[in-house]
DNA sequence: TCTGGGGTCCTAGGACCC
DNA sequence: TCTGGGGTCCTAGGACCC
């Protein structure tokens, strides 16, 4: 446990509404709910205004409606929300580099790189400031918590809220949380407070008091005992920078169940396009194909099968997927059909592959900065990231101006990584400064890279200059 | 009131292997 | 020949979060 409160977790207020009301000042004041419009749709965030209303997230919008008729109901415009969140990051990141961000409007922060030895009058100032500055530059409130912990730092942002600050100091956890309701504390849902509340336990005291075993008992290996540390304002977990995705999904609920298994296929397509977009946009395939289905009743069933090789292709997607829905009685109707595919690893694309692989050795020319003209960056000269690779692994590849080798496949401008491993290869992109080049596992076999989109012509560089680098390493000793 | 869409993590049983 | 136990992978479902 850290001896002073640097862990901050920072929450936008009412995010989605907030920025509605920034952009549209007619808006600014009155009870603002935006979520899904349709028949099924719920309340994915209330102002403040529609909260006096008793409107709160995950409410039916059709509830909402009837509490408030008149508040602006407005469906999500996730590009602009995306861009304010982009706005605040960057000002998060000005305050350290050791920022976790958890969704689109909240993100951890661990002062410690950049206030090494803060106390807590410290914390406070440097929290207030980020505050003062999200405010000034985006227009946009933030409320935060600060403690010795994630845990601590969480419920705080959650008390601080509208527009404020909690700093609890180092020491003072387990006094702070005993009296709460044990469903502050995170992952403490309806079912879980139900259960607890069976043998009594309503509060966050009364859960530390159970023991760990009893806790165990009640809810489980994992569940209680986090749970039962978390009631002793114990929490271990570190603010990490990234983290790898697990999976990538698409779904979507009619508007009235679907029984015809035409329309449900169509549907599937759509879905399974929508997936294999993001895996390509993010270099990713997946093994394990998902179908999960919504039916009449609300009961959901979900079924998957796993592939011998990981696949970012829709139409072998839709092929499994459409497998497992003909399992499925659809007679009584669908009210939500979605796709997923997990067991994600970084892209291969075979075809590519083969080319590389068959392909003669590219050129290699002298090192960046030695002779004019063009410049490769030779392999040798990326030496240093195979003697990283033991280590942690995260080796940054040179990269030098110039056209790079025919049949070199490219990465999107902006996508910030590319991956090569165990071996060498070409990568080549626009817009961005650095490629990093990141390594799984030590199983991998040699000469494979790993990446893109390069079948796109959309995603070809349109402006020079076009970099490329050779991304070279070896397998680590595992 | 009648329940979105995108995720994560955990549990439990069965298959399979050693 | 029969039996046991542990580990890993796969599948399905459920709780939870924003």
């Amino acid at each position: 446990m850290r001896s002073a409160p640097v862990i901050l977790h920072l929450d936008l207020d009412a995010f989605f509404t907030a920025v509605e009301q920034l952009h549209k000042p007619s808006l600014r004041g009155k009870p603002v709910v935006v979520g899904g419009v349709g028949g099924r749709g719920v309340v994915a965030t209330a102002s403040y205004e529609a909260r006096v209303f008793g409107i709160r997230s995950a409410m039916p919008t059709a509830e909402a409606r009837r509490r408030c008729p008149n508040a602006a109901y407005l469906y999500p415009r996730f590009p602009a929300y995306r861009d304010c969140s982009l706005a605040v990051m960057a000002l998060v990141r000005e305050v350290t580099p050791l920022v976790e961000q958890v969704s689109i409007d909240e993100a951890y922060l661990d002062l410690t790189p950049t206030h090494p030895g803060a106390g807590a009058d410290e914390v406070a100032a440097v929290a207030e400031g980020l505050r003062a500055r999200i405010r000034a530059t985006t227009g946009l409130t933030a409320s935060i918590g600060a403690g010795t912990s994630k845990l601590v730092a969480k419920i705080h942002s959650d008390l601080a809220k509208p527009d404020g600050l909690a700093l609890v100091p180092a020491g003072e956890e387990a006094a702070r949380l005993a009296p709460m309701s044990v469903r502050a504390i995170p992952g403490v849902g309806p079912a879980t407070a139900a259960r607890l509340a069976v043998h009594g336990v309503g509060t966050v005291g009364r859960l530390a008091e159970l023991g760990a075993d009893e806790a165990v008992r009640l809810l489980g290996r994992a569940h209680g005992t986090q749970l039962h540390a978390f009631a002793l304002g114990l929490d271990e977990r570190e603010v990490v920078t990234e983290r790898a995705a697990k999976s990538v999904s698409a779904e979507t609920t009619f508007d009235v169940d679907v029984t015809d298994r035409v329309r449900l296929g169509r549907h599937l397509r759509e879905l399974a396009e929508r997936v294999g977009e993001r895996l390509r946009k993010d270099g990713l395939s997946g093994r394990t194909v998902v179908l999960k289905v919504r039916r009449h009743d609300f009961s959901t069933l979900t079924r998957s099968t796993t592939l011998d090789q990981p696949t970012d292709d829709v139409a072998l997607v839709v092929q499994h997927a459409g497998r497992l829905l003909a399992g499925l009685d659809v007679a009584d109707g669908l009210r939500l059909l979605g796709v997923g595919v997990s067991g994600l690893s970084l892209y291969t694309q075979p075809d590519l592959l083969d080319g590389l692989l068959d392909a003669p050795e590219p050129p290699v020319r002298a090192a960046a900065g030695d002779e004019g003209g063009e410049e490769f960056v030779r392999p040798d000269a990326g030496g240093g990231a195979a003697s990283q690779i033991a280590g942690e692994a995260e080796p940054e590849v040179t990269l030098a101006e110039g056209p790079a080798p025919a049949g070199t496949p490219t990465w999107r401008a902006g996508q910030d990584v590319t991956h090569a491993e165990h071996g060498a290869g070409w990568v080549q992109g626009s817009g961005v400064g650095r490629v990093t080049v990141r390594f799984e596992g030590p199983h991998t076999e040699v000469g494979r890279i790993r990446t893109f989109a390069a079948d796109d012509p959309a995603l070809a560089p349109a402006e020079p200059p076009v970099w490329h680098a050779q991304a070279e390493a070896e397998a680590g000793p595992g």
